[in-house]
DNA sequence: TCATATACGACTTAAAAAGTCCGATATAAA
DNA sequence: TTTATATCGGACTTTTTAAGTCGTATATGA
């Protein structure tokens, strides 16, 4: 439990490359998926997700590919998580307001408000690490 | 991504059932499963996994049940995880010494370190909670 | 106009989580 | 001492979600 998806990995993983290669005009799908071992068409997936939130922009055709549209410190991790992934929540009753399809006690669902404190929490981890942070190692 | 099982959920909601009856010798599974409306046998089983981390006591035979083994405040949620999930960490590779069957790319991963601080922190949120915090609601 | 890119949706497969079943043992009470 | 009601523990099945694949369309530099 309590996984991050390998999909925001993958994404962590292709921004720190992309970065790598600013020299490059851009960077293509599949070079990276090459280098870094990520199977192409999921990366290739990930990264439309990624141009569609503008934290890269896309070139198309030969000699297309990808690049930064920010800084790696301007770009915190809950921007590039909410990119690639929807459903990123501790439970799923935690909605604005729950029905019995959300919570099936919600009436007096005791845990609804101790799991959002947990929520807001582990959301403000990602909110204050950016993508510089994370690139900085190795 | 990131969501609680619902074994810790079913967990939580029994310890608070059997607390706030208190008054009684002991609760059995079938009366805690009825009443949160948890699936039996999934129940028995999460019940099973307390009683081995002495976060509860049993009493076998008829009219037997369980009881809290601690006062509330003294059982932190970390405690409770443990004790019914086993694979509680953010990336799979967070292992001592990873090998390539734990970590695809162990030797130059850059995300090992800072997810490993994520999970930290995560594990503080959890170390800090208890069991008393949680059941005071409603 | 061809080779090499991205774009996008549908689909399949694999893995994990959730839930079920079954046979055993323990024990209080009839 | 028998019976009903519990816990105990493992194996199994089902469901859900995550991960990965495939096919077709579009863009563009050489």
């Amino acid at each position: 439990m309590l996984k991050i998806a390998k999909s925001v990995e993958y994404a962590l993983l292709a921004l720190k490359y992309i970065h790598e290669r600013q020299d490059l005009d851009c960077v293509s799908t599949k070079v990276i998926s090459d280098s870094v071992v990520i199977p192409y068409e999921l990366l290739a997936k990930i990264m439309q997700r990624l141009v569609k939130d503008e934290i890269i922009i896309s070139q198309q055709g030969t000699k297309g590919g990808y690049k930064l549209a920010v800084p790696p410190d301007k770009i915190n991790i809950t921007r590039i998580i909410n990119a690639v992934e929807q459903k990123v929540q501790v439970t799923d009753c935690l909605v604005e307001t729950p029905t019995l399809n959300d919570c099936k006690r919600y009436q007096d669902c005791c845990l609804r408000n101790p799991l959002n404190q947990i929520q807001i929490k582990i959301n403000k981890l990602f909110d204050e690490l950016t993508l510089g942070e994370i690139i900085q190692y190795n």
